[in-house]
DNA sequence: AGGGAAATACAACGGTCCAC
DNA sequence: GTGGACCGTTGTATTTCCCT
């Protein structure tokens, strides 16, 4: 197979002058997602970066289609990198490659059999915030490589969680464990007292900081949401400061638009605290490229399921994904992308779960890169980057007005398979690909419609153009160009209808019409329309004993 | 008109509670 | 310890605004 023999691939050490050079060769021109450089330069900086299978994608004479986050890191952080190379990758087998969804933190944590995951990612996030002198529970989440760092610098943070369960389930596990590990540092045996009286309080007296912290959490209790994480810590730290100091309190309470966040006192002896931000010393790593095995193959069923039996805990899967990408390979549409599958020394499958659950729906092979050996941490590093749109690869493409012209493939796409009405379904790149080559002249729908703005999307109106232009050019032309000026239309006329309908609902935002009733109204007036049929009444029933199916444009 | 920036709607997610 | 329900937030896709 072609596809697979041009393929090669090495492991290298990308030093900042070869990704220098290597950028200078760079096909997409798309905004780089400057929160994503930063984090992988710090990571490369302090050491904390691992060769972890996720390729740099070249094409077969040299140019880089993926990767741009990761080399200008690189060179911003003056450090080198391992990193696997691919190259040979076709540039249009590259743009199928579809968006990937993020992990999280949980996903990581509990990946690593770390017990009470979800309390620790949670406390692990407000330590964070708190160091860096944030607000817990508002503002950017930093990436699982930054959290996993904040666990390593800080392994007795688990210490905490134990304490942290006497106080459940009046203070949240992952707002017990924090406090505990901060207050830990001021005085250990009264945090844990602290935590303790949380629960079973040993005086009644209305000015006791932890009586006062127990009413506001009781008060509390039942609301979910991090702005409550944010209270609930605030007024937990300030009965803490009180409690620690002996001192009594009247009303506890946080006002967030007035006050700051307050802070543990005695800050100033906190050692562990003031590290948790700190760069740690870079250190000097093995080159695994060793261990590191490569193969390039087809994956067929049996394989896949070979792989996905026994592979340690891994996320769960997503069926829409699934089944979009099962469509893709049964059709054939699924290429040689890239894409690593990406398995531990350990034997855990780290990455590709989807993909091989797509092989084995598919009941068809499929082309791919394997990457094993690869040490079992480096999936906190795994697809944090930021998601490819549609519009990206449309605009690397050279085409024009690439966000709408993205809109109005994926509603052509929805009309064309029904899926405007069960909405648990979404195309993935290469089919809308395939169906701009294969529906060209959607380019010049989007020039009938230009002026739709009052009316109704630009993406919806060019898709509707075109599914409509297919049955007769002129008259499509005619119906928007009428709907649009609103011009000579009989009390009857079906664009009228359609036209005042869609002006109501569309100014009203509170009164919206489903996405589905949108399409189906607009094809019924069409078809009146068409066989210059007046209207008394445009209406679609999509409930009830009468429900009608999406109409056919005639 | 074209294209980028800002605004908006909505799906997906994170976090907690609760039942088992 | 885990999974579903619930609530609020975040991120993405899409729409609207606005400048050239």
């Amino acid at each position: 197979m072609s596809d697979l023999s041009s393929i090669t691939s090495r492991i290298e050490r990308v030093t900042p002058e070869i990704a220098k050079r290597l950028l200078e060769r760079v096909v997409s021109s798309g905004k780089l997602d400057q929160a994503s450089v930063q984090a992988f330069e710090s990571d490369m900086r302090d050491g904390r970066w691992t060769l972890n299978g996720a390729p740099i994608v070249l094409s077969p004479d040299g140019q880089v289609l993926d990767g741009r986050t990761r080399l200008n890191a690189c060179i911003r952080s003056g450090a080198s990198f391992d990193t696997l190379i691919v190259q040979g990758v076709d540039i249009a087998a590259f743009e199928t490659i579809d968006s990937v969804r993020k992990r999280t933190l949980a996903d990581v944590l509990s990946m690593r059999k770390e017990n009470h995951g979800r309390a620790l990612g949670a406390a692990l996030k407000i330590l964070w915030t708190y160091g860096a002198g944030g607000t817990p529970g508002a503002g950017k989440a930093p990436t699982p490589t930054t959290l996993l760092g904040v666990l390593e610098e800080h392994p007795g943070v688990r210490d905490s969680i134990r304490p942290a369960l006497r106080a459940m389930p009046l203070l949240p596990h992952g707002c017990g464990i924090a406090l505990h590990y901060l207050a830990s540092a001021v005085d250990p045996i009264r945090a844990g007292q602290f935590l303790a009286q949380i629960q079973d309080p040993i005086t009644e007296a209305t000015d006791d900081p932890v009586g006062q912290l127990r009413e506001v959490l009781m008060a509390t209790r039942g609301q979910g949401g991090a702005r409550k994480q944010t209270y609930v810590l605030a007024v937990a730290i300030k009965a803490w400061n009180a409690f620690a100091a002996g001192k009594a309190i009247k009303m506890l309470r946080f006002a967030p638009e007035r006050e700051s966040f307050p802070r543990v006192a005695g800050e100033l002896d906190w050692g562990p605290l003031s590290r948790v931000v700190a760069p740690r010393q870079p250190q000097a790593k093995p080159m695994a490229s060793d261990q590191i095995n490569v193969r390039v193959l087809m994956i067929d069923p049996a394989l896949a399921d070979t792989l996905l039996t026994d592979r340690g805990p891994n996320r769960t899967v997503s069926a829409v994904v699934i089944a979009k990408y099962a469509r893709d390979i049964e059709a054939g549409r699924w290429r040689l992308n890239g894409q690593t599958i990406k398995i531990s020394a350990s034997g855990r499958l780290l990455d590709g779960q989807h993909r091989l659950e797509a092989a084995k729906k598919a009941k068809k092979a499929f082309p791919a890169i394997i990457v094993e050996g690869l040490p079992d941490g480096v999936i906190s590093s795994l697809d944090i980057g930021r998601r490819r749109a549609m519009s990206d690869v449309l605009r690397e493409r050279g085409e024009a007005n690439t966000i709408i012209l993205a809109s109005a493939l994926r509603w052509l796409w929805m009309i064309r398979t029904g899926v405007v009405l069960a909405a648990n379904s979404s195309p993935s790149t290469g089919e809308l690909l395939e169906l701009l080559d294969a529906t060209p002249q959607i380019r010049s729908s989007l020039k009938n419609v230009a002026a739709i703005r009052e009316i109704m999307g630009s993406g919806i109106a060019a898709a509707l153009h075109c599914t409509f232009a297919e049955k007769d050019a002129e008259r499509a032309d005619a119906f928007f160009a009428r709907l649009i000026d609103g011009v000579n239309l009989a009390e009857h006329s079906p664009v009228r209808h359609l036209r005042e309908r869609l002006i109501r609902t569309r100014a009203s935002h509170r009164v919206r019409l489903a996405e589905a009733e949108r399409v189906a109204i607009s094809i019924k007036a069409w078809n009146a329309f068409r066989t210059d049929r007046p209207l008394q009444l445009l209406l679609w029933r999509n409930r009830g004993t009468a429900r009608e199916a999406l109409p056919t444009p005639v």
